[in-house]
DNA sequence: AGTTAGCACTCGTGGTAAAAGAGTGCTAAC
DNA sequence: GTTAGCACTCTTTTACCACGAGTGCTAACT
């Protein structure tokens, strides 16, 4: 274990280079308040701690950097329940005072506030859709031949989906159709819906249409492939590249070239428990692109359940404990608006 | 006006300059088949080009480079029509023929493909619905005093948006409230149906419902702020770093925070004629972070009228024939699946 | 035994100088 | 009007050196 004067300059190594992302040496660590030690003792800690794996030289005659490993304590040990920022709060609670409708611009904004705040680059994972109830189904034609089946939430998601309609199929056919849709599907969820499709609505199908393989196709379309489903939005990208630990193109390219496949993008998102802050750490991460790179994340919640995530991408010298702290903030603001919006108005 | 050779230097200097990024001298130019003359010739040639403001040297033993006025002569006079590339062809052939019902989706892959082809960044607008006509109205009660106001226009676009139902209203009030707003409503165009609904709806309202007032700002509301509304897609912002005019993370930058504002992103394409494609060169972009870049844009259309652009961003040293061949055929293929979509199936 | 001062050593940085290389402009010959 | 030749210019590359920051080690100190 470190001894207590070991952490005490590893946590001023961390905080300074924080600021710095100067190699700090042993001279500006003994000007430290907290630090009462000459520098010559702080050299042979260091060079204790650089044995033990918590710090890094980037040369012979530089100062130290903290490694992964000495992050991952920091974080873990040492890190401080920053104070709530009056002004991030405001910043936050405006966004979500101001009524957003559509969830969709909400997410979106939520990024982008949230990269705001951190000056880093923001990802946010769109609520997961496949635990929704169905509300309602309507298919409403809009030309021969083609139709929109819509799918409304009971927390009032709306899905749409342009559809052929089978042959010959009339207005009176779609209305009976839509009838026994939302007699047997109303309260189930997305994620069942293909199944109760064929086990339930199916056999009934076949006594009502005529046309029935088509039909059955066709209601298939309706609730498979959700296009809301888990959508990410990335906000601050560029923020990435005011960082000076990407000055250099080659270093950025391969983490533009994640954002840019937001189908995949949850992956980098760290998974935590039920109202935890999760922090990936350089390899920790399953994404090889991210190697040096932190990745700060939490999930948000409608009526005490996850339904999406929110995190924060840069590089591993960030300042952990504010952008937990805003996380944090960010999660419970989030979670309150998408809990209440289904609520009793 | 410029000899034949001198456009034939030109029009070499530009070809080679945008296959290589270096700066092209007399000697390599003479090498060319097309040119017959020595390097001597080339080279007072090159120099009464400067002079014209054709071509630019970088530092005097350097070789020359095209202008912004070389670029601009090279696209309106020297550009030949490129030969249509299969393999391109094919890409975008596929992209359409796999039918894609969401039209955000197909805006967003269309986006994806115009960057993959042109190893450049994308830009496409999502269809203006301002002039698409209402096809039918649906408001979906969700939870006590909160609905989804549901719009779906002639060509399947659907909106929506989460809404506040006046006090004590019912379900019956809504069905009628729904019924005088299909009557009145369809077949308005939804840039028209604000004022609509003062005009004509309101009137009646007031001796059917009782919460007048409020009654009218929920109708407001359905209508307003189409949330899809020429929604912009970049697409492939990471080639822009592969460019070697863009190796310096400064240069880079304000390119991203342009790319992140898609609100206003449609601001730098250019504006063009029906059927045409518009090139943009250097500063005659409005926007000033494009200074040292080139806009390719173009229009796409349904049922023949402008609903729509695409575009293509990339240094001013890009393949403008090439380009300018695939952004025409992403066009047609785009307007033909837009056109086609609402026709007869 | 732990701590501190002193000092030689290492290594990246920044600046200057010289050499190399690419391409030009000009002159004179064709 | 065109071309060959050549001196000239300017960037790029390499080498070198001095500088400074920071260390590691040793020896003295508490």
């Amino acid at each position: 274990m470190l001894s207590q004067r070991q952490q005490k300059i590893l946590y001023a190594i961390v905080e300074d280079y924080v600021r710095s992302a100067e190699p700090v040496g042993s001279r500006t660590l003994s000007k430290h308040q907290e630090i009462q030690f000459s520098a010559a003792t702080i050299r042979n800690e260091m060079a204790d701690l650089e044995e033990l794996g918590y710090l890094d030289q980037p040369h012979t005659s530089a100062g130290r950097v903290p490694s992964q490993k000495g992050y991952r304590f920091y974080v873990d040990h040492l890190m401080a329940q920053a104070p709530v920022d009056t002004s991030m709060a405001d910043s936050v609670r405006v966004l979500f005072e101001h009524k957003i409708t559509e969830v969709e611009r909400l997410v979106q904004q939520t990024a982008q506030v949230l990269s705001n705040l951190t000056h880093q680059t923001a990802i946010v994972l769109g609520p997961r859709t496949a635990e929704e109830k169905v509300r309602q189904i309507e298919v409403i034609p809009i030309a021969s031949g083609r139709a929109v089946a819509i799918l409304v939430t009971e927390t009032g998601l709306v899905q749409d989906r342009a559809i052929q309609l089978p042959e010959g199929v009339q207005g009176e056919d779609i209305a009976q159709l839509v009838r026994l849709l939302n007699d047997r599907l109303v309260g189930v969820p997305i994620s069942k819906l293909r199944s109760r499709l064929h086990l339930e609505v199916a056999s009934e199908l076949s006594s009502l249409v005529e046309t029935y393989e088509e039909t059955l196709q066709f209601l298939s379309e309706v609730g498979v492939a959700s296009p809301a489903q888990h959508r990410a939005y990335v906000g601050g990208a560029s923020n990435i590249l005011a960082q000076p630990e990407f000055r250099d193109v080659d270093k950025v390219r391969p983490l533009f070239e994640l954002f840019e496949h937001t189908e995949s993008i949850g992956r980098v998102l760290p998974i935590v428990h039920q109202g935890t802050i999760g922090v990936l750490i350089g390899d920790e991460n399953p994404e090889l692109s991210l190697h040096d790179c932190a990745v700060i994340g939490a999930e948000y919640y409608s009526h005490g359940e996850a339904v999406g995530r929110i995190g924060v991408i840069g590089p591993t010298r960030m300042d952990y404990a504010r952008i937990v702290n805003i996380l944090n903030y960010a999660s419970a603001a989030l979670s309150k608006v998408l809990t209440d919006r289904s609520d009793i108005g």
